[in-house]
DNA sequence: GCAAAAAAGATTGCATACGATTTGTGTATA
DNA sequence: TATACACAAATCGTATGCAATCTTTTTTGC
C-alpha cells in the first residue's frame, strides 16, 4: 500500500456502509480498466458478486454515477462511462485550471515527511515503468494518478482533494481510451521535476511544471473521433 | 424563473427519478435557509413529506451528502450541514482557484444572448436588494449565487459547472452562517462590473474582478470561532 | 422470405418488512 | 439526591417483493 492509498483510506474507510467498499472496488476496477468502458453493471449482478442485496449495489452504482465513472439510464441500467472526446477535453481543461493552484498550495505546506512520501511514490512509479506487460501498464496509469492525488492531499483542501479524486479517476478512463503511447517515462520524469521544485520551495516553478505536464499528457491523447459521432453515441461506444 | 434556473433545469430535469426532484427541493430549502444548519432530516420524515418511500428519500439524502450540503452519521441520520470556519475557508479557497478561470473561459465564449441573460439576472438581483425583510435577503443570496452559476454555464465546461454548483450551494450556507452584513449592494455592483468586462471582451479584467469579488465576499465573513474549537467540533456546531 | 406485431424475459423503480443500533426514559439502589 | 441499569421508542441498514419498463425472441401475416 502506497502513501496515497493510506490517505485515501484515512478519508474514506472511516465511513459507514458496505456500499462505499463496493464503490471503491468497482472504481479501482474501472480505473485499472479491468472493467472496460461500456460494460454493463446490472444491480443484480453487482449484488450477487459482492454478496449483498440490490439495494446496496444500487447505492454503490449511484455513487459512481455522481463521480462520472458510471452512466445510468433509466430502466436500462448502469454502464461503465465511455467519455467522449469533448468530455475528455473538459476533464483536462478542469485539471489545467485546478492543478497548478494545487501545486502552489501544496508547495506552501509541504513537509519533509511529505517529500519522503513523494520519493516513495516516484520509486513505485519507476518500478512499474521498468516492468512490461499490460498489467504493468495498468499499474503505471494508476501510480501516475496516485502522484496527483498525493499532491492534492498535501495541499490540504478537502474539497479540492475530492474534485481531484474525481478528475484523476476520469482521466484514467480517458487515457485508457484515447492514450496513444508511452507518455509514461516522460510523465515520470516530469513528476520527479515537480517534486524537486516542491523540495526547493520554488512554488512558481512547481505550478508551471504541472501545467506543462498536463499539456503533455493531453497532447498524447488522440481525441479525433473515429466513427461518426452520432453513430458512436448511438452504439454506446 | 430566471435564466440560471433554466440552465439548471436543462441539465438536471432531463433526469430519471423522483429522488432528484426531492434533492432539488431540499437543496433549495437548505440554500434559502428555510432549513437551518443542523436540522435533522430523517428518512421517514422526508419520505412522508414528499409522499414517497424511505428508499427514495434516502437516495435524495445521499445525493445531498455527496454535495456536502448534508452530513450523515451511521445509524443516526442526516443533518443539514453546519460548515466549520475551516470548511468555509476551503470553500472560498476553491472558488478563488476556479472562478477566475471560469470567468476567462466564459469571456471567450460569451454571446450577445448571454449578455442579455446576465443583464436580466442583474436586474433581478437589484430588485431583491431594493426589497426589505428576511425573505428578500434569502432571495438576494440565492440570486447572487445564480449569477455565478450563470457564468459557469456560459463557460461551457460541464464538469466545472457541476463543481461550481456545489461550491455555490455550500457558499450560501457559509454566508448564511457567518455573513456579517450587507455585502449585497457591493456584490451587486461587482457583478455589474464583471458583466461589463465580459461585454467588452476584457477577459483579464473579468478574471481579476472575479478574484477581488470573492475576496470581498470572504472578507465580510466572521470566521472566528465563538466557543472552544474542540468543544464546537465535539458538539457539532 | 421478410416485416410487423405480440409475447416472453430481463432489469430497473419503488415500497414495504424485519433486524440492528442508538437514544431517551423510568426505576431501583447506594 | 445522584447514579446505574434496564427497558422502550425511534431510526437506520438491508433484504425482498411487486409493478413498470425496456429488450429480445417468437409468431403471424403478407
Amino acid at each position: 500500500m502506497n502513501f496515497a492509498d493510506q490517505i485515501y483510506s484515512a478519508t474514506d474507510s472511516a465511513t459507514q456502509d458496505r456500499a462505499q467498499a463496493i464503490r471503491d472496488q468497482l472504481r479501482d476496477a474501472i480505473v485499472d480498466r479491468r472493467l472496460a468502458p461500456g460494460t454493463k453493471l446490472s444491480e443484480g449482478e453487482v449484488g450477487t458478486l459482492f454478496d449483498v442485496s440490490r439495494t446496496v449495489a444500487r447505492a454503490a452504482l449511484q455513487m459512481l454515477s455522481f463521480e462520472g465513472l458510471v452512466r445510468t439510464e433509466r430502466n436500462r441500467g448502469a454502464f461503465v462511462a465511455n467519455p467522449s472526446p469533448e468530455e475528455a477535453r473538459q476533464v483536462f481543461a478542469s485539471r489545467r485550471l485546478i492543478e497548478p493552484g494545487i501545486a502552489i498550495a501544496a508547495c506552501g505546506r509541504v513537509t519533509a515527511a511529505d517529500i519522503a512520501a513523494f520519493k516513495a511514490q516516484l520509486d513505485e512509479e519507476g518500478r512499474f515503468i521498468a516492468e512490461r506487460g499490460p498489467n504493468a501498464r495498468r499499474s503505471e496509469i494508476r501510480a501516475s494518478g496516485d502522484f496527483h492525488l498525493l499532491l492534492a492531499a498535501v495541499a490540504g483542501n478537502a474539497i479540492l482533494q475530492r474534485f481531484m479524486e474525481e478528475l484523476v479517476a476520469r482521466s484514467s478512463l480517458v487515457i485508457a481510451l484515447y492514450g496513444r503511447s508511452g507518455i509514461s517515462a516522460c510523465g515520470h520524469s516530469e513528476h520527479t521535476e515537480i517534486v524537486g521544485a516542491l523540495g526547493s520551495g520554488d512554488c512558481g516553478r512547481a505550478s508551471l511544471l504541472m501545467l506543462h505536464h498536463l499539456d503533455h499528457i493531453e497532447a498524447d491523447l488522440d481525441l479525433r473521433v473515429r466513427a461518426s459521432p452520432a453513430l458512436r453515441e448511438a452504439l454506446d461506444f
